[in-house]
DNA sequence: CAGTGGTCTAGACCACCTT
DNA sequence: AGGTGGTCTAGACCACTGT
């Protein structure tokens, strides 16, 4: 095995094309998994052994190595050692009609499992007081929460509700739309705005990817049918794992 | 200037907690912007100059750093220096109804320029050829454009058709479903998938952003009435300049 | 030409996982 | 205990940008 890495590492690197030899020992590599040389869950050797069986610093294996990690290709454990990427199993959620998560994962035959951090009454950041329409002095309710699916992190979910409508957010356990039914507070409409960003150190680390991964951004305003604002979510998706589907009707557009 | 910076990074970055020194330095970073020590477009001390105030490596500064501008917080440009970003404005496209590109930059008031990097007939691959449902022999019709909004590249499309519904696709000048009516191949509907991945180098550069920055990646499909596919296309967008917005009924879902 | 970021090296120590 | 990835250093040269 190692003998046909050779080919694609020490040929390789020096041999393929111009440029940086970060990026040629990148694209040795990415060789060597694409021609199946890696399969996936296949341990590369260390980057000790990397750097000299490809005759440069371990620094610039390093370099290779971390772009790779962070399009998702491979992956690293400290301490044990640096891997191909397994295929990860990809998610879809509809726009159009919003399905519960739970509902949605079920549906695909996904055990769900919800892991609170954040349960509780806090004071306001003013963004809060803004958009859930606060008055002075009450507080805000915030639920944040790891959702996973068939063991895997998939999504962190922050939401934020006017303690009015949810005065004891620690005794949440379930579903938040049906606790909000309960006090006739459910929402009948949202507005969602997606974009993406790479996750921070903390929020990597919760979903289990690398730090610098990137992510879905879903920020999500739900109204009562008075109108009213009843919560305010924002969410990150693992980007390897989660796609949105749309469907979209094309009136007059000229694309 | 480089007193008060002094602050944050000589005394800041030893003292502030503990962990690795590239992240102090990065949260020493972080705070002097957020600070307003550093304002938008203002540039950072030389690398080098860093390593000193820091009392640090160049190596342990250019981590920082890449984290960084990774985030979008920093800019490096080579020979110049690293500045502080300007704010982005971001632009905002509908997902229930889907408007024209040109249409939706020119209501916001903003100039919308296309910039073709390929348009051509090509031997299909097996992905096109399954998703458009080409016969043998049939050529792929492919445009790919970068698409512009006063001056700052948005988004990278790349549009891949029957080679029978455009036959000459390097005459292809402005709106593609125009040149679709006019051959009597208007679609009707679309469904759109919506993720997030890392931009490769070729496509960074071309949206001016370093390599690595987070984007929006959507595919498309687009269908007649009769139900046959027109078009499959794959567009990438700067995820720091771009939201996609969606407007949902929550019918009986529960969260 | 001087200054900036971009690449690269050889070697060191630490933190962690495995056995 | 030995091997792995994680951090860090001091110094070098290259490529690019400005004056």
């Amino acid at each position: 095995m190692t003998e046909a890495l050779r080919q694609f590492l020490s040929g390789g690197a020096a041999a393929r094309g111009g440029g940086p030899l970060y990026l040629r020992l990148r694209r040795s590599i990415e060789s060597a998994v694409e021609a199946g040389v890696l399969g996936p869950g296949d341990a590369l050797p260390s980057e000790r052994d990397l750097a000299d069986l490809a005759d440069v610093s371990r620094v610039t294996v390093r370099k290779a190595v971390r772009d790779l990690v962070a399009h998702g290709l491979l992956k690293r454990r400290q301490g044990s050692g640096t891997f191909v990427a397994l295929p990860v199993e990809r998610v879809e959620q509809s726009l159009s009609v919003l399905t519960s998560f739970t509902e949605d994962m079920a549906r695909r035959g996904l055990a769900v499992r919800s892991e609170f951090f954040d349960r509780g009454l806090y004071e306001p950041t003013s963004e809060e007081t803004m958009t859930l329409g606060l008055s002075a002095g009450e507080k805000v309710a915030r639920i944040g929460r790891l959702r996973m699916a068939n063991g895997n992190p998939l999504a962190i979910e922050r939401a934020s509700l006017s303690g009015r409508m949810l005065p004891h957010p620690e005794e949440l356990d379930g579903s938040l739309y049906e606790a909000l039914d309960k006090v006739g507070a459910r929402p009948v409409r949202a507005i969602q705005r997606i974009s993406a960003a790479l996750l921070d150190d903390s929020d990597a680390a919760r979903l289990g990817v690398s730090s610098g991964a990137p992510s879905l951004v879903i920020e999500r305003i739900s109204y009562l049918a008075s109108g009213k604002v009843v919560e305010f979510t924002r969410s990150r998706y693992r980007a390897d794992a989660y796609d949105f589907v749309a469907e979209l009707r094309l009136a007059e557009s000229h694309l």
